[in-house]
DNA sequence: GTCTATAACCCGATAGAC
DNA sequence: GTCTATCGGGTTATAGAC
């Protein structure tokens, strides 16, 4: 089996090429060049470009999603059964921050291929990410017995936005450290991720009271 | 001037086709068919088909700029020089969201562009982005001015968050609708920017208190 | 100045020999 | 399984007609 080597090199050549300069700029041409092996061989074990980009996504969101579910499961026994709003979230959240931030020499090629996964958005990494509705149903889930009495919009909402805050800081660093002149530290993960989680409850605690009644037609703000 | 109208056609024909199908799926060749110009117009016009494609991210983008500009001037005309920290973030995000989001019969070819524009984040596209921290740097000034107590580092982290949430409402809201099983009305614009306003005004004015002291080690929550 | 036509090159995918 | 050779198509760049 001499191709689980070929297949191997193509693989990592390929996670290390799109991590250090794009989906993009990257052709097969280089990929191959850089795993020493021919071109026909991508198509051979993969069928296509596609695919490739497909099975380096698959292979560490599966990662992520196993570590994502083995704390909430912490988190819920070490509760009791039920876990509590904040360690839902952080559950949630903790896994994708820990993977992509923290400081630059010690992010694995791993970690920049998902930080470019976000930001460049291709699409069968977009046909992967629709797909992870049911992973995430088991945190509304979690969600759901954690807070009985909140009704399930608001659940919704809270999730969707604790994944916006945290998938936006991954994706922006950068620009929020230029803006913030350095004052915000991206490499303060666990800050980070307090941060996120805080608002994150917030919103869900502290929300649905001193909201405005719907109003259609504002354009302005009138105090 | 007869170049007046080509360079026209081949701008409102790259914006709808980029529109419907996406940057990955158009070619340089669908949009002069489409436009029934020539395949070397767009060179001569633009230079590249990436300068095209930021002519039109360009162009829209200071549409929405100037909205959000106009919002909080009248903010801050109409409390005295001094806006509320939620009428700035109304500013802030209502015109990107009232932009994108609302019932899909409604959306003008200029909404979908924007809307692909946030999804696919081509490298023309990234560029111009990087450029919009003086910007941003409007909105943490009046911020600064509605809440002169809170320290820059918390009104840098609130910006963020909020864009991020509106950003990525507009770039996953058919995730959240199936999510939800419709439950999360993506049509209702105004109620949206209500909470995302309402989120990260809490960011701002709840937070501080609660959030847990920096624990550098924490692997899971321990009660 | 404006546009047409075409050249020269690079990409991903694949048929078929080995 | 691996490799060569090649196809169809997209992109830039440009010579030269209008």
């Amino acid at each position: 089996m001499a191709s689980d080597h070929t297949r191997g090199a193509i693989l990592a050549a390929a996670e290390r090429l799109y991590a250090d300069r794009g989906f993009g700029d990257v052709t097969l041409r280089d990929i191959v060049a850089a795993a020493d092996v021919n071109l026909a061989a991508v198509n051979y074990h993969f069928g296509s470009k596609d695919e490739l980009i497909a099975e380096l996504f698959v292979t560490r969101s599966i990662a992520t999603n196993r570590e994502r579910l083995n704390e909430l499961k912490a988190a819920e026994e070490g509760g009791g059964g039920r876990a509590s709003i904040d360690a839902i979230l952080r559950a949630l959240v903790g896994p994708t921050l820990r993977g992509c931030l923290g400081p630059e020499r010690e992010r694995s090629t791993a970690a920049r291929f998902m930080i470019r996964a976000s930001i460049e958005s291709v699409p069968p990494i977009r046909r992967i990410r629709n797909r992870e509705i049911d992973h995430l149903r088991k945190f509304v889930a979690a969600m759901r017995r954690a807070l009985p009495d909140r009704s399930e919009v608001e659940l919704y909402w809270a999730l969707h936005f604790a994944l916006a805050m945290a998938h936006q800081t991954v994706r922006d660093s950068e620009r929020l450290t230029k803006l913030s002149e350095g004052k915000c530290d991206l490499d303060d993960v666990a800050d980070i991720i307090e941060r996120v989680v805080a608002v994150s409850v917030m919103a869900l605690t502290g929300g649905e009271v001193e909201r405005k009644p719907p109003a259609k037609l504002m354009a302005r703000d009138a105090p």
